[in-house]
DNA sequence: CAACTGACGATAG
DNA sequence: CCTATCGCCAGTT
Protein backbone atom coordinates (compact mmCIF):
# COMPACT_ATOMS: atom_id res chain seq x y z
CA UNK A 1 0.00 0.00 0.00
CA UNK A 2 1.98 3.33 -1.29
CA UNK A 3 1.23 6.58 0.26
CA UNK A 4 -0.83 7.96 -2.12
CA UNK A 5 -3.45 4.42 -2.26
CA UNK A 6 -3.66 5.24 1.53
CA UNK A 7 -4.78 8.79 1.27
CA UNK A 8 -7.10 7.75 -1.58
CA UNK A 9 -8.66 5.56 0.82
CA UNK A 10 -8.99 7.83 3.82
CA UNK A 11 -10.62 11.05 0.98
CA UNK A 12 -13.00 8.43 0.18
CA UNK A 13 -14.02 7.89 3.84
CA UNK A 14 -14.77 11.47 4.74
CA UNK A 15 -18.63 11.20 5.27
CA UNK A 16 -20.86 13.95 4.01
CA UNK A 17 -21.12 16.82 5.95
CA UNK A 18 -18.32 16.62 7.32
CA UNK A 19 -14.68 17.87 6.23
CA UNK A 20 -11.06 17.30 6.81
CA UNK A 21 -7.50 19.07 6.31
CA UNK A 22 -4.66 18.13 3.69
CA UNK A 23 -2.72 17.47 6.95
CA UNK A 24 -5.23 15.44 8.69
CA UNK A 25 -5.81 13.24 5.41
CA UNK A 26 -1.71 12.84 5.42
CA UNK A 27 -1.45 11.91 8.95
CA UNK A 28 -4.36 9.56 8.66
CA UNK A 29 -2.74 7.75 5.62
CA UNK A 30 0.41 7.97 7.73
CA UNK A 31 2.65 10.72 6.57
CA UNK A 32 2.26 14.21 8.63
CA UNK A 33 3.97 15.75 5.82
CA UNK A 34 2.11 14.62 3.01
CA UNK A 35 -0.92 17.29 2.38
CA UNK A 36 0.89 18.26 -0.88
CA UNK A 37 0.29 14.74 -2.13
CA UNK A 38 -3.10 15.09 -0.92
CA UNK A 39 -3.19 18.25 -3.22
CA UNK A 40 -2.20 16.29 -6.06
CA UNK A 41 -3.95 13.31 -5.61
CA UNK A 42 -7.18 15.27 -5.68
CA UNK A 43 -5.20 16.99 -8.99
CA UNK A 44 -4.94 13.63 -10.63
CA UNK A 45 -7.34 11.08 -8.98
CA UNK A 46 -10.25 12.83 -8.35
CA UNK A 47 -12.24 11.63 -11.40
CA UNK A 48 -10.75 8.86 -11.63
CA UNK A 49 -11.98 8.00 -7.96
CA UNK A 50 -14.66 10.08 -7.58
CA UNK A 51 -13.10 11.69 -4.03
CA UNK A 52 -14.78 14.43 -2.45
CA UNK A 53 -12.59 16.85 -3.01
CA UNK A 54 -15.07 19.28 -1.96
CA UNK A 55 -14.77 18.11 1.89
CA UNK A 56 -11.47 18.85 1.85
CA UNK A 57 -9.82 22.67 3.26
CA UNK A 58 -6.61 23.83 4.67
CA UNK A 59 -6.22 23.23 8.31
CA UNK A 60 -7.30 26.75 9.06
CA UNK A 61 -10.95 25.30 8.24
CA UNK A 62 -11.15 27.75 4.94
CA UNK A 63 -11.66 26.77 1.54
CA UNK A 64 -8.06 26.90 -0.65
CA UNK A 65 -9.37 27.85 -3.74
CA UNK A 66 -9.78 31.29 -5.23
CA UNK A 67 -13.08 32.98 -5.97
CA UNK A 68 -13.91 32.05 -9.39
CA UNK A 69 -11.44 29.05 -9.77
CA UNK A 70 -13.76 26.31 -7.83
CA UNK A 71 -14.19 28.49 -4.34
CA UNK A 72 -18.39 29.02 -4.92
CA UNK A 73 -18.45 25.51 -6.17
CA UNK A 74 -16.74 23.80 -3.41
CA UNK A 75 -18.35 26.25 -0.62
CA UNK A 76 -22.21 25.51 -2.87
CA UNK A 77 -21.37 21.53 -2.56
CA UNK A 78 -20.63 21.69 1.44
CA UNK A 79 -23.80 23.94 2.07
CA UNK A 80 -25.88 21.38 0.21
CA UNK A 81 -24.45 18.76 3.27
CA UNK A 82 -25.30 20.72 5.55
CA UNK A 83 -22.21 22.41 6.60
CA UNK A 84 -22.25 25.74 7.76
CA UNK A 85 -19.58 28.26 7.12
CA UNK A 86 -18.90 31.64 9.86
CA UNK A 87 -18.97 35.37 7.94
CA UNK A 88 -15.40 35.22 7.85
CA UNK A 89 -15.65 32.27 5.38
CA UNK A 90 -14.49 29.62 7.61
CA UNK A 91 -15.88 25.95 8.95
CA UNK A 92 -16.36 25.43 12.54
CA UNK A 93 -14.34 22.67 12.99
CA UNK A 94 -15.95 22.16 16.46
CA UNK A 95 -18.80 20.49 14.39
CA UNK A 96 -18.07 19.58 10.98
CA UNK A 97 -14.02 18.12 11.04
CA UNK A 98 -14.34 14.95 10.81
CA UNK A 99 -12.36 12.10 13.02
CA UNK A 100 -11.65 8.73 11.59
CA UNK A 101 -13.28 6.01 13.69
CA UNK A 102 -14.10 7.34 16.84
CA UNK A 103 -15.55 5.27 18.62
CA UNK A 104 -12.88 2.05 18.42
CA UNK A 105 -11.61 -0.18 21.78
CA UNK A 106 -13.11 2.31 23.55
CA UNK A 107 -12.90 -1.14 26.16
CA UNK A 108 -9.89 -0.56 28.46
C1' DC B 1 18.90 12.74 -12.78
C1' DA B 2 17.63 17.88 -11.73
C1' DA B 3 14.10 21.23 -11.71
C1' DC B 4 9.37 22.45 -11.33
C1' DT B 5 4.76 22.10 -9.56
C1' DG B 6 0.89 21.91 -6.20
C1' DA B 7 -6.37 23.25 -3.65
C1' DC B 8 -0.47 22.63 2.34
C1' DG B 9 1.52 23.55 7.17
C1' DA B 10 4.23 25.54 10.79
C1' DT B 11 6.83 29.35 12.10
C1' DA B 12 8.64 34.12 12.31
C1' DG B 13 8.08 38.98 11.87
C1' DC C 1 -4.56 39.48 10.43
C1' DC C 2 -1.05 39.32 6.64
C1' DT C 3 3.15 38.16 4.03
C1' DA C 4 7.39 35.58 3.50
C1' DT C 5 10.08 31.24 3.94
C1' DC C 6 11.26 26.68 4.41
C1' DG C 7 10.13 21.88 4.58
C1' DC C 8 7.54 17.91 2.53
C1' DC C 9 6.28 14.11 -1.00
C1' DA C 10 5.40 12.32 -5.46
C1' DG C 11 4.33 12.86 -10.26
C1' DT C 12 5.87 15.47 -14.63
C1' DT C 13 8.86 17.45 -17.77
Amino acid sequence: MTLSESIIACLKQIPCGMVASYGQIATLAGNPRAARQVVRLLHTSTKKYSLPWHRVVNSKGTISLKPGSGYEMQRSMLESEGIEFTKTGRIDFNRYQWKPSLIKELED
